[in-house]
DNA sequence: AGCACGCCGACT
DNA sequence: GTCGGCGTGCTC
């Protein structure tokens, strides 16, 4: 019998094995396999793609599969099928694309590890073997995995360098199996019949008789000791084993359906999601109840026996949106997010396959999740940039979303308030319905939102004078005012107003973010961190700071301000999540009266007594100017605006040295639709995604000199690939130089027509004319981050 | 990707 | 002479 195994490997092949001898376990789709591969037949895990009695063409090199370990598949077909869809848009192998969802817990690895030895005294060794031995020698257990010694030390040639010390006698080189992380219990069973003296156990046998074999968590709970177990196994009566179980969470009863009340616009916002089977597009201001209707909706399907992906962005993930989800669900919720330990990744997986869950909460990763009877897959917030993938496969789980439910047969319902460009165009071309949900619940209305010209306004410091007294205002009432600002920081740069030089990292080319309460400059692309800088090295002329972020509007409103309680809430704060739920909890509890914030305190959480927010400096918003760039403006003046008011009428100011932009001027008037029209015509006047599908290239060298050779190579593929794409020229990548390597990049546009196609022709190309290691590229499909 | 092989030039 | 760099090709 032979089995045909898919690897994480970047290739397009599979791999035939030969099996025998598995009467009691057979091969069968979607089953893991661990299998000896390579050179050095190190074992790796793979997963059974079909089964087959014998071999058309005889395979002469075939082996032997070494376990199959587990009685059920991992994976269905249909999550195979999604995969191969994924792999083929996002350009990435079918094993790339499966293997970065299987949780690592599953994946059993066999890898080479180097091991000191006995020094022999007066060794002669090359600079690069001391290197090695000082490198282990470091390491507590005088161990190491190769490829962990070839990720610190620069060595090229690593392999020979290994070879010649273990021809030297200083080291060793052993293979070594990392096992798998699944939840296991001990279990007790009985084997032979034996007499023991014991009472307790005697009793204990008499149990196991009764009822076979008993987890060992029992057994201790039945009062007996750890002595008697010992015992009895040493005696030969009893044996534990390892058992996986699946781990049960504790029983919560689900909320009686008369509880939830919907509103009539939230009433029939519902009726139309289920009236069909089409994807659905629901939108609705913050605060007008989409939530409310999405979990009905998630209900009636899970009262239908079906399961439910609930998808959310990484900062809306909080104890609150648990609580809210669990209180609908109860305790047929799971949980599925990158902080997991290895085992509760496991768990949940085995959860989904079974069924043992009805409703998954996740992140990103959780869509293609083995929901057993999956029904529907929501995505709240679904222009949220998270949603995107930055490593291979650089998929989008919001389109993965869509395609798994059409492959499957499955409801889809996007959500949001402001939604993305391309869903918005969906909908206008009829490829998604679109649900609106007019007004706020309890009818409070939007907060009105001020623009203030920051080129007209008299300023002190960073505020317009009106801001401040409007803050002021808003305090002496007794309500809570937020100021949003999208970065982190004292200073964002450091620059020489006489000459123009600016700090910058060394490595990376990137300005470097001034941050006071170290008093150093750090990059934040690789987090390097150099001395402050009084004086232009240059021209030595004063230096002067640009640019403000959490840490200078905090400081500069508690000089004018120093009675106000200001809280600061960014990345900084509330990294270790102790604390920051400890603030989160403060500021709701009106403990303090400014909260000062980036992304994080205006996503997830609703502070109850906030009223007012401001946005200090609109343009920063964008990011980048890229195409992208009014879309990602839009969104977080409404997504930051929307926080004011909540639960009473709230304002809002934005502050800006252009408002005349159309993304300003639209957001602050609620001109939802003319947004997107008036953003959707550039969009098509310039031949960009949505209308186009956009590919970004990006290609990496070690040394600088190879650019001549890389421009040649992005010109004979251009030319080649020139009727399928449009390719801009080559321009390096708004950050240069990243960790030593010098980036390039082209953003091509193609028409969809054949997209798949393209892409393929696309894949191939570049890896033949850019061979890995002297080129490195990167092949991001439909990206959302351009520079 | 990760690894072995085999070819080539610059040093003890 | 051989060490160490680099290109090439294979993995059931």
């Amino acid at each position: 019998m032979f089995v045909e195994v898919l690897l994480d490997l970047p290739l397009e092949q599979t791999f035939t094995y030969k099996l025998s001898g598995y009467e009691s376990n057979p091969p069968g789709f979607g089953k893991r396999v661990i299998v000896p591969f390579g050179r050095g037949d190190l074992l790796k895990t793979g997963i059974i793609l079909s089964v087959k009695e014998e071999l058309e063409t005889p395979l002469p090199g075939v082996k032997e599969v070494f376990d199959i370990p587990d009685p059920f598949p991992l994976i269905t077909e249909e999550v195979l099928e999604t995969c191969r869809w994924i792999s083929s848009f996002y350009c990435s192998s079918l094993g790339e694309a499966l293997f970065r969802f299987i949780p690592e817990g599953f994946i059993v690895e066999e890898s080479l590890v180097v091991s000191l030895k006995e020094l022999p005294p007066s060794l002669k060794l090359t600079p690069s073997e001391e290197a090695v031995i000082r490198e282990l020698q470091a390491s507590s257990s005088g161990k190491l995995k190769l490829s962990t010694l070839k990720r610190r030390l620069k060595i090229k040639s690593l392999y020979q360098v290994i070879s010649s010390l273990v021809k030297k006698g200083a080291v060793e080189r052993v293979s070594e199996i990392e096992g798998e992380k699944v939840p296991k219990e001990v279990f007790i069973t009985l084997t032979s019949p034996c007499d023991y003296r014991g009472e307790r156990g005697k009793e204990l046998l008499e149990i196991l008789k009764e009822r076979g074999e008993l987890p060992l968590r029992e057994v201790k709970a039945l009062g007996f000791s750890d002595a008697v177990v010992k015992r009895l196994v040493e005696k030969g009566c009893v044996k534990l084993g390892y058992r996986r179980v699946s781990v049960k969470g504790k029983e919560l009863p689900l909320k009686d359906p008369r509880q939830v009340r919907l509103t009539p616009s939230q009433r029939r916002a519902f009726e139309e999601v289920t009236s069909s089977a089409s994807p659905h597009l629901l939108t609705g201001i913050t605060g007008s109840g989409k939530m409310e209707v999405y979990l009905s909706v998630a209900r009636e399907f899970v009262e239908k026996g079906k399961g439910v992906i609930i998808l959310v962005p990484e900062l809306l993930l909080t104890p609150e949106l648990r609580a809210r989800v669990e209180a609908y669900f109860g305790s047929s919720v799971a949980l599925y997010y990158g902080k997991l330990s290895p085992r509760e990744k496991t768990s949940v997986w085995l959860k989904a396959l079974r069924g043992e869950a009805k409703v998954f909460l996740g992140t990103r990763p959780a869509v293609l999740l083995p929901v057993k009877d999956l029904g529907l897959i929501i995505v709240d917030e679904e222009q949220d940039p998270s949603y995107k993938e930055n490593q291979k496969p650089y998929y989008n789980a919001r389109e993965v979303a869509l395609k798994r439910a059409e492959l499957l047969g499955a409801k889809v319902l996007l959500v949001s308030a402001t939604p993305s460009v391309e869903s918005y165009y969906r909908f206008k071309t009829g490829r998604l319905k679109r649900v609106h949900l007019k007004e706020r619940v309890g009818k409070v209305p939007p907060p009105v939102i001020e623009v203030v010209d920051l080129t007209r306004e008299e300023r002190r410091g960073i505020f317009s004078l009106k801001l401040l007294k409007t803050i002021e205002r808003v305090v002496e009432a007794g309500k809570q005012a937020l100021l949003y600002i999208p970065r982190r920081g004292f200073y964002s740069v450091v620059l020489c107003d006489n000459c123009g030089w600016s700090a910058e990292c060394k490595y990376c080319k990137v300005n470097l973010t001034y941050h006071k309460s170290s008093n150093l400059l750090i990059c934040h692309i690789c987090g390097r961190r150099y001395r402050p800088v009084s004086r232009c090295p240059k021209c030595s002329a004063k230096l002067s700071f640009k640019g403000y972020g959490t840490e200078r509007v905090e400081e500069e409103l508690s000089l004018l301000f120093p009675q106000w309680k200001i809280v600061r809430l960014d990345l900084d704060t509330v990294k270790d999540p102790v604390i920051g739920a400890k603030l989160i909890k403060e500021i709701k509890e009106g403990k303090y009266q400014v909260i000062v914030g980036t992304n994080i305190a205006v996503k997830g959480h609703n502070f109850p007594d906030l009223s007012f927010v401001a946005v200090l400096l609109a343009e920063l918003l964008s990011g980048a100017p890229d195409f992208k760039a009014s879309e990602r403006i839009f969104h977080s003046i409404l997504q930051a605006t929307g926080r004011a008011g909540r639960f009473r009428p709230g304002s809002a100011v934005v502050q800006t040295y252009s408002p005349e932009l159309p993304p300003v001027k639209y957001a602050v008037s609620y001109m939802y639709d003319e947004f997107y029209e008036n953003e959707l015509l550039g969009r098509e006047l310039l031949h960009y995604p949505p209308y186009t599908l956009g590919v970004l290239l990006e290609f990496q060298l070690e040394k600088k000199k190879l650019e001549k050779e890389m421009k040649e190579r992005y010109d004979s593929l251009s030319l080649v690939l020139s009727r399928f794409f449009n390719f801009p020229r080559l321009a390096p990548a708004p950050i240069p130089k990243l960790s030593g390597r010098y980036r390039y990049q082209a953003f091509l546009t193609t028409s969809w027509e054949d997209h798949l196609e393209k892409l393929r022709e696309l894949k191939e190309r570049v890896e033949k004319l850019f061979p890995y290691p002297k080129f490195r590229h990167k092949i991001d499909v439909e990206p959302t981050r351009i520079l």
